[in-house]
RNA sequence: GCAGAUGUGGCCAAACUGGAUAAGGCAUCUGGCUACGAACCAGAAGACUCCAGGUUCGAGUCCUGGCAUCUGCACCA
């Protein structure tokens, strides 16, 4: 029979006749500080309707309640009341229920409702940069956080593969007579586009014709020219060469590659609906949706050569996918830098007279700032070079793990993947441990840094934990455990942090932060290491009881570990 | 100029809907491997939470007004 403590205080408390149950739930929290007990409910709101001062209350209350099942004792302190569970009760509860749940323990129902989740969404002829991991990291955790809170999510990848861009590269091209045999395009290498996009930046501002040429050469691809469109394809597929290499380095897998050019055919549409809902004005012959009323500037959605704009792609883009996949929900995590164009999609929708506007969510996230040559902290820009490259800094830090793996474990098996495996997951860690708003000043030292609240600290929580089940040899039943040998000080921490779990999920959910399980999956670790090096385990007297917890404790930091891109790894 | 984000020890930062003595990490200092992985643990030191008012029993958190930094603001995405 499952006892809910929860409730228990609350009725307990709602017995006095002051307050309902309800009331007395919302008021209930848990203390920061674990020596104030398990529960506590602060007395201060009531001294109003008590008309006594919120320390006598607590001392009144405390004296006189009834003690609910699974509580042992109550105490009044500063105006709170501090409940403390009996110990051997939430042992047994928490600790079977992970056992007999495994990966799913803390996991929410199926809601059978959809959440879109748009995110990483590099642009098309570029090296995908380090600030990159921004949106990939942060998207991907709230993917598995929603998907882990009962939603059924799809990930979309939204790839910048359509716009000007794409006509600077083809007037580059074609102006350094480069070859376009298919032999040749079919060997194209991202660097080269790069490169091209770089010298292109450069001579344009000698000559500022070439923009024009180069919107021009973007209209002829949207006209759906033969010629520019086998460039255009080349270019695409030299970047997702690319960019594939990368995502399976990270761990990360998209349900759609569906890039702004998959809703090139949906444009004409659109444009004739906002047409008919009569909201397009002309501007310096160009449309715009005019968005006074709401003090924002007008939505660009054709330019003056009649070709399209993001905006008119996103508009698209939205009402593709509620027609498809009749989300509840559909984020953007894109940075906060694009908070405006946002505002705009949405009220452009919103203005169509589409309700469900107000289920697209931009996640904003702060921005990578760079160090310049001045000493100022700056947005980074891949063009004028002071911004690294993903691929490189992934690169340096597996070189860093590697030769750590080589002083501390050189007879660790296929050490190269284990040490890209604890790289990427170093960065994703570094990117995801703080709120997403922050922005993040990049410096080698700090992205190579493996000590302290890291990514390998709670991998090697794990480590320790899988290291100590597999000497063991054998796994431990339920009914072999006795729980008064887990009421000890630290085995009683880890236990209460790991039924946190569930309430953890729903938080990062509700406020969209990934950061909640990153911080959560650190006081896992925590509280890990610390009963690892203070408990024996194997050849204690209490060695089954400690090891089914060890057991429940790994399987707790293996699902919030993927959660938030990290990887689970047994041997480091 | 307008709008948004941020401002917490030397550095990076946490704090659920306002709650107890403002977490934690880095750097500094001190201990701990013949103990299941020391990429670890234990301890010390370090804070007018940007400033000024206000609301409240109670403010890092809410309100008003400043200041500082970064970002965005019509034919790039």
């Amino acid at each position: 029979m499952k006892i809910s403590f929860e409730q228990g205080i609350a009725d307990a408390v709602a017995a006095f006749g002051f307050l309902s149950a309800d009331e007395a739930l919302a008021l209930l929290s848990v203390p920061q500080e674990s020596s104030h007990g398990d529960y506590s409910v602060p007395c201060f709101s009531l001294a109003k309707i008590l008309r006594k001062a919120p320390k006598i209350i607590a001392e009144d209350l405390a004296s006189q309640i009834q003690l609910p099942q699974g509580i042992s004792r109550v105490e009044a302190l500063n105006g709170y009341l501090n409940f403390y569970v009996d110990r051997v009760a939430l042992l047994q509860q928490t600790l079977c229920d992970i056992a007999a749940q495994g990966l799913q323990y803390g996991r929410a129902p199926r809601r059978h409702e959809r959440v879109v989740v748009d995110f990483s969404s590099p642009n098309i002829g570029k090296e995908l940069a380090f600030h990159h991991i921004r949106s990939t990291m942060i998207g991907n955790a709230l993917a598995n956080i929603y998907d882990a809170y009962g939603y059924d999510v799809v990930r979309i990848n939204h790839l910048g593969d359509w716009g000007t861009q794409f006509g600077k590269l083809i007037v580059m091209y074609l102006r350094e007579g480069l070859p376009t045999d298919s032999t040749t395009l079919e060997n194209l290498e991202i660097q080269e586009l790069n490169r091209l996009y770089a010298s292109f930046s450069k001579e344009a501002k000698a000559h500022p014709e070439l923009e024009d040429e180069a919107r021009a050469a973007f209209a002829k691809l949207e006209q759906g020219d033969s010629f520019h469109r086998t460039l255009w394809t080349a270019f695409k597929s030299a970047t997702l060469k690319e960019l594939n290499r990368l995502y399976a380095q990270m761990g990360i897998t998209f349900d759609h590659y569906t890039g702004e050019s998959f809703y090139e055919p949906f444009i004409p549409d659109v444009v004739q609906e906002l047409e008919q809902k009569g909201l397009l004005s002309q501007s310096q012959e160009r449309d715009v949706v005019l968005l006074n009323e709401l003090d924002l500037p007008p939505c660009l959605i054709r330019k003056s050569d009649g070709s399209t704009l993001y905006a008119t792609r996103d508009l698209a883009a939205a009402l593709y996918r509620m027609r498809t996949f009749q989300f509840v929900r559909c984020l953007y995590v894109v940075d906060q830098g694009q908070a405006l164009h946002f505002r705009q999609v949405f009220a452009t929708l919103a203005k169509m007279g589409y309700d469900w506007s107000d289920r697209l969510v931009h996640i904003p996230f702060g921005l990578m700032l760079h160090l310049t040559a001045e000493g100022k902290w700056e947005k980074g820009k891949t063009r004028s070079g002071h911004s690294s490259l993903l691929r490189d800094v992934i690169e340096a830090a597996h070189d860093k793990v590697f030769a750590t793996i080589r002083e501390k474990n050189p007879d660790l098996p296929d050490a190269d993947t284990v040490a890209t495996q604890i790289a990427v997951s170093a960065l994703a860690f570094n990117d995801l441990k703080n709120r997403r708003m922050m922005d993040v000043k990049f410096d080698w030292d700090s992205a190579l840094s493996f000590e302290g609240a890291t990514g390998p600290y709670v991998q090697n929580a794990h480590v320790r934990l899988c290291s100590i089940a597999h000497k063991a040899g054998y796994v431990v039943q339920e009914s072999q455990v006795n729980w008064e040998e887990l009421v000890d000080e630290h085995s009683y921490a880890l236990m209460r942090t790991l039924s946190l779990k569930g309430q953890r999920i729903r938080q990062a959910c509700e406020c969209d932060e990934a950061a909640i399980l990153a911080q959560y999956s650190l006081d896992i670790a925590e509280a890990a290491h610390r009963f690892i090096h203070q408990n024996r385990v194997l050849g204690a007297p209490e060695e089954r009881s400690r090891l089914f917890l060890v057991q429940c404790a790994q399987l707790v930091l293996e699902d919030v570990l993927r959660m938030i891109g990290v990887f689970p790894i047994r041997a480091m």
